[in-house]
DNA sequence: CATGAATGAGAGTTCATTCAT
DNA sequence: TATGAATGAACTCTCATTCAT
């Protein structure tokens, strides 16, 4: 997974007859990539326009406007989360287990361009509607794993606590990947998963004499 | 501590005769609140004259520009975070006692406007020499905290485990404070504060019984 | 007459070896509707081209430029009057006889796209050159009109006026009907020439008993 | 009246301390002569703000956006109109002297450029709610008209006609004046009035031995 | 031939900042 | 001193037009 994202998508602008679809996740790959590393409002469209070798105005073939291709950027990260959520809610397994998984798998999409894009960018440049949207995916992702917490807390696995701010404290640390992660950084995204798996479980977890949590 | 930064500013100014630094202040604080607001980009300098009921040229007289206010948030919130880290430090205590007493501080920070600034405003904004100097402030905030965890592990308390992965995980939860608390909100800081310190320190403190968490 | 120009004309198109001239013909009543619909300018040759289900390029194989389109309406317009004037011209009558004709065909013209386009569109989307070839068409119109007043007012059948302001006048009726005239509207093309052509001759047309009407 | 819209209007902005509200007028004024010369659509903001001698980002002080320049002048030139309606209404005589009054007033309005902005500019550049707004000016006008007709048709002044065909052959011919109209041209616009209130008023009105309309 | 893709020029608008009073 | 006015630079977006296939 992940650390491809830097390489030059211009190649896919080359030969003007390439599949459109290639140069629409080009664009979309490329803003990405700069929304992270200067924001939204600082990446200009003639940004990404350089950055692909291509002109302004060009972009607007596959994107009606800025704004869209932000949108896009949120659901391409939605759907990498969701993904996982709902592979993990379909495993059987205790709640600690689900809740392990799920903070493996999330933290390993903090550290690609698009699931950064869902936690790190400002809201507040999408429109009313496109942000109603975007807060289903969150809301739906938080209702999630509070769920895979409160099922531990039925079954056991996990020690009675407000399911809520647990996810919260949960969900920020993970969130948090995303803002300091460097692509180029010592950590792999396996390692940071893991042990977050391993860390944020137990301050959860129902103590045990013995208690193996194998990833 | 805390909610008192909601009340108007413009009073600061109603006065010709009022302490500049007053007046200074106002600025501050009403700039902060706008920038967790709306985002430093959306928050333009017309929008803290407006609030505060004067004219746009005035700013300028307390601040040399926009970026000058924005670096003082990140000042005045770092100067209130490092505060509870000397405080904490000084103190006697187990390395978890410290860290556990970091995390109920910080938590109450990142409540309140120039603390959510610290964490939540984006560092793009900043120009190079006054992003290396807010790096500071950060890098100093983790060397205490993984410092603390040190201790921790070195006097026992604390169960072995990578420090600075373990201090990123509570940092994040910690951090992500500041991108959902609503100041008029259902939870009271203070309530956010000590259940985050209860469960966060759970995640690393030492079993007082024996137990081995298998790798 | 008239009503016809609703009628979808991407049908031209559908066929390859149908005849250019009517794909031409096709593109230019397409246009004119366009131009009259939304206005010369708002009207975008994608617009066209969407609209006959064509791509914009093949446009350029009809006609030059936008441009080009939009001259090509006032010759397909002013080509409608002409045929009418001179038709009038060579008939025998009396001058105010030869008006009330004109003034029923003209406001006939006046509800069909391409005569509609003549008088409501702006000269100024020209270039010098095609607008000199319009004001051509106008002040032939013009001259037209006012020659029909002039043999009125020498063969008796005219009260004495100026023959330039009279004409402004019935052609200023006459040219308003192209901006509130709608196609689907309550009022026949007929209808409102029959009644133009008899209210607004009595306007000028000398008084079977004597009359001062003193200046 | 009239002819003094060609003067410079950038004296206005000669000192920064001038009378913002004589500002924002020539402004006006200026928006209006260029929307008349070039149309609105090819009148830029840049255009309006070289003649004023000024930026163009100066001026939205004076006015939020270009479509507000437009709006406001189809309010000036709409309130030079309503102004002489009432005054017209408020009068007595017959109908067909208040129409002829109407004429005549209506027409010199017609040789101003708000007054012209009015009946010549296109509607579509407006935002739906500012097009409902102008409707409304356009149909109390119309109103007004058909009222003095019915009142003529009612009092015996004017022959029995469809008032509401008899308003836009006499609107038409009014309208078109500002198409046709220049400030430089060889007619006055008081020369203009009097005919055309000579000339379309005998078109409706009701015949008698001897009848003076005096002007 | 006909087309999808691309461009260059220019539009309106915003905003931090600085005159000039 | 403090302010209303003005600016310059930048941004998003549109569109007629033309490559390149």
């Amino acid at each position: 997974m992940a650390r491809g994202f830097d390489t030059p998508h211009d190649k896919a602008f080359a030969n003007r007859r390439r599949d459109p679809a290639t140069k629409r996740e080009a664009v979309l790959t490329t803003a990405a990539q700069l929304f992270i590393e200067k924001s939204y409002s600082r990446a200009s469209m003639n940004d990404v326009a350089e950055r692909l070798k291509i002109t302004k105005p060009a972009l607007y073939h596959y994107f009606q406007n800025k704004e869209q291709i932000l949108l896009e950027c949120y659901r391409q990260g939605s759907a990498l989360i969701e993904e996982t959520l709902n592979e993990i809610a379909s495993h059987c397994g205790t709640g600690v287990e689900k809740v392990s998984a799920f903070i493996y798998s999330y933290a390993n999409v903090m550290t690609v361009n698009f699931g950064r894009c869902v936690m790190r960018l400002d809201e507040g440049d999408l429109s009313e509607e496109a942000r109603i949207e975007v807060h289903k995916y969150k809301r739906k992702i938080d209702r999630r794993l509070r769920g895979f917490i409160q099922e531990g807390i039925d079954d056991g696995s996990i020690t009675a606590c407000d399911a809520k701010l647990a996810a919260f404290s949960i969900a920020g640390a993970l969130n948090w990947i995303c803002q300091w992660y460097e692509p180029e950084g010592p950590l792999a995204p396996e390692e940071i998963a893991s042990q977050f798996a391993r860390t944020l479980t137990q301050g959860i977890a129902r103590r045990q004499r013995s208690q193996s949590n194998g990833h």
